[in-house]
DNA sequence: CAATTTTACCCCCTAAAGGGGGTTTCTATC
DNA sequence: GATAGAAACCCCCTTTAGGGGGTAAAATTG
């Protein structure tokens, strides 16, 4: 029992995290420790859980699971991070992997999936379900990822802001967020800012 | 025993479907007689389950759970639907109630509302989870409804068709879509074409 | 049947976006 | 030290969107 892969999990939908823990305990190879229902509940009881892995769900309610991952990961790099979500867009995936996690479920996944992900995250290895490993490995053309300046001019545009008004929030002129607005449409293929705006948002890239 | 509740769970989380289906088994309430992960799913097996109750997701894989609500009310009007998602949001919520299901719930409220819809849909009674009745008593300002021809023109809008190219597809004068333009940037307090598309992807009004 | 909403249409004019072409500088990375 | 990418800048010109004002026939709904 002492060598069990103690499992915290992080995520807002009870039924779920429920569901979770029936499903992990009855494999005998880890136990649950602990559950938080957000991220706020997170912080005030993981240096008392201390658990080996963290299932962590990237949509809470009270913060993003991308930060979150990053901040925990700072404090404390010995906990494995497994995300556990709904969404399956690169950019997601690429930014929990960079910020420290270390592997990524989609919620659809089969159980025996959970399983293998705690266990081989648990041994130090990298865990990435099947659907997302078929993402991850796609032609790059398709998985779409922008520099930093790039996302933040994308989410002024987002929120309806012109060109003059974005030069005059970050100090650029109106004609180089002009040159960026034209070569995100060029990177995104997207045929004005109306498309633009939707493939942020269903892309998540903002 | 055959007085129990007989209930059908359609949803594509298999996590989520076991932790359901662990929770109605302990509440000697209901049954859980069978669980598809896909609208297809569903539709093989619904005519030979015959439940009492189905808890219908809104985003399947396959199909739009929307739409697949009303088409099950179609055909087995007496089976009460009731929606379990993680949508929040005014149109999903009266699309669905609209379209014939007797109850909304959201996936991270609480074991016992899970528990007590199922019973008031049962018994032929119309149930809101907690957060979702606040949702729909709400000052009407916030909860924006569309009429179908706003919601389509906001569709074409979206996917960055111009008011000249709207116009040859529905066979409408580029003056007419302007207006109708126009229009909607006015209902929803839209500064633009950018915050309008946002605003119809995050209030899922398309 | 009166009232309201929806649908469809039109004018004028200005502001903003989009398509095309460029340049420079800095900073990683090889 | 060459190469590549990111970041910042500028010109021309056309198309589209947005702000203001309207009208009027159908369709719902009380």
């Amino acid at each position: 029992m002492s060598n069990m892969i103690k499992v915290v999990i992080v995520d807002d939908h009870k039924i779920l995290t429920e569901g979770l823990r029936g499903l992990i305990a009855e494999s005998a190879l880890a136990t649950v420790i602990g559950v938080a229902h957000s991220a706020a509940e997170c912080w005030s009881s993981i240096g008392f859980w201390k658990p080996d892995v963290l299932l962590l769900d990237v949509n809470l309610p009270d913060r993003s699971g991308v930060d979150l991952c990053k901040e925990l990961k700072e404090r404390f790099p010995e906990i494995k991070i497994l995300a556990l979500t709904t969404h399956n867009e690169y950019t997601i995936v690429r930014q929990m992997m960079d910020n420290g996690a270390s592997g990524y479920l989609i919620k659809n996944a089969m159980a025996d999936e959970v399983l293998a992900g705690i266990k081989a995250v648990a041994a130090g290895e990298i865990f990435l379900c099947h659907e997302i490993d078929l993402l991850m490995k796609r032609p790059s053309e398709k998985n779409i990822w922008l520099t930093p300046r790039e996302r933040e001019l994308l989410k002024l545009i987002s929120e309806g802001l012109t060109n003059g008004e974005i030069g005059d929030k970050i100090f650029l002129s109106p004609e180089t967020i002009k040159g960026y607005r034209k070569n995100l449409l060029l990177k995104l293929g997207a045929k004005n800012t109306a498309v633009l705006v939707k493939m942020a948002i269903e892309q998540k890239l903002i």
